[in-house]
DNA sequence: TAAATTACTGAAAACGTTTTCATTTTATTG
DNA sequence: CAATAAAATGAAAACGTTTTCAGTAATTTA
């Protein structure tokens, strides 16, 4: 097996040479092309077959400067918000004849600007973008959107304007929902954890609970609003710091569902009684939140439409380029849902 | 700004032309070959950053028959398991200046067919796959081993002897383990939940299984193994069946946690004490398992080993070729740890 | 200082497609 | 049945690199 090293690879000019025919008819048979006969057409895809033909990506690539591939940089996929859009994009990717190229981040702003090179060097057709929470900056993006590759950012979307597409859930509804929730089930104490106000999703999320609190003319104690990175361990800390005093909160608004997790537990440890005397809810709708007990209410964003959107948009884009509607379009936001459950 | 279309990609030729210098000797600074003046090489460096210059990958592609990106083939990324091996694969492949396209089967064996006709295509340097549960046909892989393309079967792997390298969990000592950890808890009646024999993983597990119950003389009940997909509903289904009976089980081995979280809730819906009546063990230590309560206990499979291994032993076959040691050997099993927790 | 190495650079072909333009074959029309 | 239009095919260039082979410049050796 090992002395039979044969580079086999059929090429197009092996179909010509078998058939008799020029590589160019066979391309455009391959491609569907309008002129070339009927039965030609048949005799070159049944001899492809035979010949395990499989076109070579690099040249097609090359030549007509269509990879067929679309990059995707996300901070990481094992977030399960992030784990559910690429799932549907793929596949919904897939029957559109494209591949995808997944890349993660990790969070990190250096990975991110590096990983945007790499997918320019692929010569993408068109990347998708989840950002990193410190990405501010965008420049490392410009040379793929002054290029005409359309780039569609998505949850974590740019603040200053950028010539891009963005699709974001409605995270100040998102925010103002579970606020709300909190209020409507007698709260009127609500602390509320989020993340860093540099990112788009913690503004609107703390905005929403701001109106929310206004709206019902409840107080804000500023001591009880957390901007830090929505780690367990942050959490736990936000937490001992709020219990330790006179005065406690009766309501916990977490603007993800690690942070809620990590409170809920604090609470259970620390015998303070959810949902009797403080109420909870988180955002995101992670599995997990089902399964702790109480089962946390969230915020369902819905990954599947916010995948499904990318990719109608995106289409509209690679068929449409410069002159579609996406380009002008204000940001696409995807609705979000309260899910109630047993904490609150 | 739509009326600056600038299509402005520079190529080797020109900083070939800014620098008078041949595209010969460009490429070959770009590529540190040896014979390349050290102070012409940094010109070109500098002239290629100050034209923003980034090489073409599907030139470079086509010509070197090198693409420096590796295929991956998984049943779907937003499993625990496969997300961090996936994480640790990618992070560790970028080191050694690969790219990484990761392809999602959705455990259905067409689309696996499909994936690797199309990663077939785009000449990946390499193929990682983590199979269907229903792939016991390997030959959609076979045009990629034929034209010498290292291909690396992880976690499911084929059944039946194939020419490639596998990485497995040591998935028959993590039944093993799980089922001495019952008994050794004083469970005398042992059920087992686990999946399709079709596929390596569950038919180890019940092997280890099997072997700590003949090993402690303990009778099998055949009525309480199930071989079945392991998803929520079969699980709880299991489980009614089991505890409709006179005698019912005092632990219960479930090959994967899916199918240990939904036991678990049967349980505690069922008024069966946990872990006083009937104590419980997962497989995989999905974040869901130490967050459920009572936490599951459950068994480790190292899923960042699992994925350094494979790059470790990718690199090797890619430097050597078929002359490595990594084809020759047997497969590479990773250990596995029981990790105990309340419910057991 | 000439001869022999060695270090560096260039010319040109090649990778496998796609595409433009030209050409041949087939179908249509008066 | 010409004359013309339309359909089908072919020849060759092009995409942006890498690489072989040859050639020139720099260095060492005798």
């Amino acid at each position: 097996m090992s002395k039979d090293k044969k580079p086999q690879e059929n090429t197009i000019l092996d179909i010509a040479e078998a058939l008799k025919l020029s590589p160019a008819t066979i391309s455009r048979a391959l491609n569907n092309h309008p002129h070339v006969k009927e039965k030609t057409k048949n005799d070159i895809l049944k001899m492809a077959a035979q010949l395990g033909y499989r076109r070579n990506q690099m040249a097609s690539g090359l030549r007509s400067n269509k990879t067929n591939t679309v990059g995707l940089i996300v901070p990481r996929i094992s977030m399960f918000f992030h784990a559910e859009v690429i799932t549907t994009i793929q596949n919904s990717l897939h029957k559109h004849g494209y591949n995808l190229i997944i890349c993660q981040s990790n969070d990190l702003l250096s990975m991110e600007q590096e990983l945007a090179e790499i997918l320019y060097s692929s010569r993408v057709d068109a990347l998708i973008v989840a950002c990193t929470l410190q990405t501010t900056d965008f420049s490392h993006f410009d040379r793929l959107v002054d290029s005409g590759i359309p780039v569609i950012f998505y949850d974590r979307v740019p603040l200053s304007p950028y010539n891009a597409t963005f699709i974001k859930g409605d995270d100040f509804r998102g925010g103002y929902l579970a606020t709300t929730h909190l209020i409507e089930t007698g709260c009127k104490r609500i602390a509320h954890i989020s993340g860093k106000l540099s990112s788009n999703l913690y503004q609107d999320r703390t905005a929403g609970y701001r109106k929310a609190m206004e709206q019902h003319k409840l107080p804000i104690n500023e001591d009880w609003v957390f901007h830090q990175e929505l780690t367990h361990e942050n959490a736990r800390e936000a937490m001992s710091r709020m219990f330790e005093g006179e005065q406690v909160p009766d309501g916990l608004f977490s603007a993800n569902d690690v942070s809620a997790i990590a409170a809920l537990e604090f609470a259970k440890e620390n015998g303070i009684a959810v949902p009797d005397t403080l109420k909870m809810i988180g955002y995101s709708n992670d599995p997990r939140t089902s399964i702790i007990s109480p089962s946390l209410s969230t915020i369902e964003q819905h990954p599947d439409l916010v995948g499904k959107k990318i990719v109608e948009v995106l289409m509209d884009l690679l068929k449409n380029g410069h002159e579609s509607e996406a380009v002008k379009a204000k940001p696409y936001v995807i609705p979000v849902d309260l899910i109630r459950r047993m904490s609150s």
